[in-house]
DNA sequence: GACTAAGTTCACATATTTGTATACTTTATA
DNA sequence: TATAAAGTATACAAATATGTGAACTTAGTC
């Protein structure tokens, strides 16, 4: 198991609501775990991150774990400030 | 060249902005064409869609035409609708 | 324990998307 | 050409994401 599987039975047994959502099998809800791991491989703080995108690390934060619903721009955004690109697949 | 290819490049000749922003690698600006195509191969029009989404046509149309921004909710629910689903991938 | 950097949460203001209705345009068919 | 179905464009209202600052918590170090 890596880490991020551990991160999310961490966060499955703190809340419930995350379980839920996250076996429910909504993708979207591992948007900001993605994003995260993303920044941290690339040995980033979220204040690091806030900074090349021109916001604030409490916006960062908000991203990676409460990322319900955001826009997609937003998800360009900060893949590349991470050094990575979002790639999109309707299938 | 197929459809896809055939419709990009009628929509360059007509519209310098969308040529210029799809030439720029902007991969959200094939969103809306991704979307429209696999609304066509499920042969269902704008209208069904928007009554399987508790929306309106119009609204369909600026998803298809104008996605240079779109919320990620919007995007997973218009893929189910057309019997697909979003994937998402940060590389 | 004290201290600091990093991260989280909250509330409110601002910005942007989406809902909606209407009018217009396009496409296909007779 | 006439007609209808499908799609597009616009404007305004409503809903929602994001910007921002502050206070709080966590993790790590001394």
């Amino acid at each position: 198991m890596d880490d991020l599987d551990q991160y999310i039975e961490k966060r499955k047994k703190i809340s419930p609501k995350f379980a839920k959502n996250f076996d429910d099998g909504y993708d979207q809800f591992k948007i900001g775990i993605l994003l995260k791991q993303a920044r941290i491989d690339a040995g980033l703080t979220q204040e690091q991150i806030a900074n090349l995108l021109k916001t604030k690390k409490s916006a960062i934060s908000r991203i990676e774990n409460h990322a319900e619903d955001i826009r997609l721009s937003t998800l360009v955004n900060y893949a590349k400030a991470v050094g990575k690109s979002l790639h999109l697949e309707v299938a």
